[in-house]
DNA sequence: CTTAATACCTAAAGTAACTTTAGGTTCAAG
DNA sequence: CTTGAACCTAAAGTTACTTTAGGTATTAAG
């Protein structure tokens, strides 16, 4: 049998707090694990390397229903690779274009600290620059 | 006195839901508008603005309470440009990571979707390659 | 001028993805 | 064998909205 882990070192490597395990648990995310003889949760690698996709997904900024629907395919693995595939391009899209408005951010952020080196939030301009507006 | 507008025309110039206008205008972040005689809202160009700041800022990772305090800075402008450039500069380190973590995500999507083309989920990597464990 | 379809109003409850709190139990070090 | 850290459950709280329910206002059509 594989080595066994807490929660609380699962949590670590998962870069997690304990209590999301638990809840990942209770929405059925991931299985329920066995118990010690006192009850408290024992790990396997299986259980951290779900942790770990679940988590690193979340960091890349899908729900956690579209992983939940990525885990089931994964789950029942005859399934055809072009749900995944449609999921992944369409959050790409997502993120090359929230890497764009950060990098205009960016831009700004450090205009406006050169300028703004001592006068007032008068002449600081943030909300006119920041707001972009066309509509309306 | 500039443009009046209804808010179904702020909200979709703002692109955000008519209720998110008015849960904004509860908890403060925008200011309480005029009103018809049979009052409905009415705003002006300076609101539009605010929201457009509000929801790019949404969209680019900022929480409600850091927009809130660059607005209460750019509301009361004879503070010193001191405090807007601590928050300013703790913003830049913000955008600047989210960025990169960004630029980390859109390189694995691209990855996933490559290794994804055509096969059926038993050959998809993209779990493997999403929960890139070393720990645990 | 009246009617019907929209768009608007308030207040309250619901949602996602957690986090915090409260009140215990178990485990591991000394 | 004790004590402090880590674990347990259940429930309530948080953020940023969205949905629902039950009305009122505005506007285009007849």
């Amino acid at each position: 049998m594989s080595k066994k882990y807490s929660i609380g070192e699962v949590a670590l490597a998962g870069n997690c707090q304990v209590q999301t395990i638990r809840y990942y648990e209770q929405i059925g995310l991931i299985p329920t694990p066995e118990r010690t003889a006192g009850n408290q949760r024992i790990y396997r690698q299986a259980h951290c390397d779900r942790l770990a996709f679940i988590r690193h997904s979340r960091e890349l900024g899908f729900s956690l229903e579209q992983i939940r629907e990525i885990l089931t395919l994964n789950d029942s693995p005859n399934h055809s690779c072009g749900d995944v595939d449609t999921i992944a391009r369409n959050h790409l899209a997502d993120v090359e274009s929230k890497i764009k408005r950060l990098q205009g951010m960016k831009k700004e952020l450090k205009r406006m600290i050169e300028q703004c080196a001592g006068g007032t939030v008068a002449d600081c301009r943030i909300i006119e620059v920041l707001s972009d507006h066309k509509l309306c």
